[in-house]
DNA sequence: GTCACTTTCTGACTGACAGTCATTTTTAAA
DNA sequence: TTTAAAAATGACTGTCAGTCAGAAAGTGAC
């Protein structure tokens, strides 16, 4: 059926444009300010409207998220075309994390939201918080092959657990991040007014430490069976 | 004046008594479905005197993140009493860390919340937010301070700058403490579900991690200039 | 072209809640 | 007891997310 193909298409079209605008409105005004009724304009809408295509406001916000998601995994899939070692691969991720939030802190500012909601029950039976998390598991799963390219070519220590080791750098990886985040928008966070750095060399001292941490030669760390 | 002073002293108290009852509700119902109206219920006062001694919910809401920040700095303290290297007061720290949010969830998400504020205008008005803000950067001294000790004990590789690694440390340590509250309190970060890893386990290794990363014999972190 | 039926859209309406403020109650000192 | 100041109250207001009965547009058969 030719019609129905359309019609799919239309309603493709319709959320997008609908996520469009609650970009637009939210990106500028905030989440909190912006309003169902503000995005509804935004899209040439009615409020009505919005709610046929998202569930609520949440919702629609976690479909920009999810938008936001898409785009950081195509160029996370990127850095796997080059010719690299598996460290240099995770540097690179890394690289690419904070040039995408430096770049897009609207997304970033929705990532964090979504990772704050905490109703499990509502977010369980959403299909665009599923889809959402499947993105995020995608772009875990670069960082555990990184670490397995880089276990396989020498360039990363094999005593960790490839992936435990994954979510340990991923998950510092996003603290550092959030640092960044904060500085660069100028966030309330006074320390980091007082701290005079750039947060290119914070990201460049996180690399250091990980990347040392990492490398071979395990005989480094044996330092804790001492300290503890 | 010795009224003036009792007066002082119950001021105190009804503040405490407010944020003793806006704990109760918000902890277990969560910040949004938390309203006024039930805390003031909780604390056997009526709306209009919540709003006497707090601005608004959120500024409420950032002194149990204040109270909270209290309570944990005080544990920082502690751990600078005993006789520790540099390197073993920076594991403590996380370790001491991890444990308040495990058995502190409901701070834990008043951090979290306070962190995504970003009406920097408003924030910059309020007195709660000022001393919570100090808490932060007392935080952040015992990072820098154990790290400084570590340099000077030799346990910790001085080639870094103190200071910039106790923000590199101190945010990845979050990034760390964020994934296993999420683990723990069964959020809907689907990864998480799948890779049965113990908590304790990925805090371990991201000590390793960090230990292998900041220990001396600088020569380890030489890797980055062929890397990149 | 028109009819009958479905899908999509609309915006006035509702309920819930944060925040206000005129009024009442309590306290303190004369 | 009086009076003035301080503290507390809760009915009220404005805003906004979310709903729903009905209007409009689209579809396909004849």
């Amino acid at each position: 059926m030719s019609t129905e193909d359309r019609k799919e298409r239309e309603k493709e079209q319709r959320s997008n444009q609908i996520i469009d605008a609650a970009e637009e409105v939210i990106f500028s005004k905030g989440l909190a300010r912006a309003t169902m009724t503000d995005i509804a304009a935004q899209a040439e809408l009615s409020k009505g409207t919005l709610y046929l295509y998202f569930k609520n406001k949440t919702e629609l916000y976690i479909a920009i998220a999810r938008r936001g998601s898409k785009i950081l995994n195509k160029r996370f899939a990127k850095v796997f075309a080059g010719d690299f070692t598996g460290l240099q691969i995770i540097r690179k991720l890394g690289d690419t994390y904070l040039d995408f939030v430096k770049k897009n802190p609207g997304y970033y500012r929705a990532f964090m939201h979504y990772e704050s909601l905490n109703d499990v029950e509502i977010l369980r039976k959403s299909e665009v918080a599923k889809s959402c998390e499947e993105n995020r598991k995608e772009a875990l799963g670069f960082m555990v092959r990184a670490l397995q390219i880089g276990m396989q070519d020498g360039s990363v220590d094999d005593s960790y657990d490839p992936r435990q080791l994954a979510i340990v750098i991923w998950s510092s990886t996003k603290g550092i991040t959030s640092m960044v985040y904060m500085k660069e928008v100028g966030h309330h966070y006074k320390v980091l007014d007082e701290m005079e750095f750039e947060t290119d060399r914070l990201f460049e001292s996180f690399i250091k430490l990980v990347g040392t941490g990492i490398a071979t030669e395990q005989a480094r760390s044996n330092f804790l069976t001492d300290g503890h």
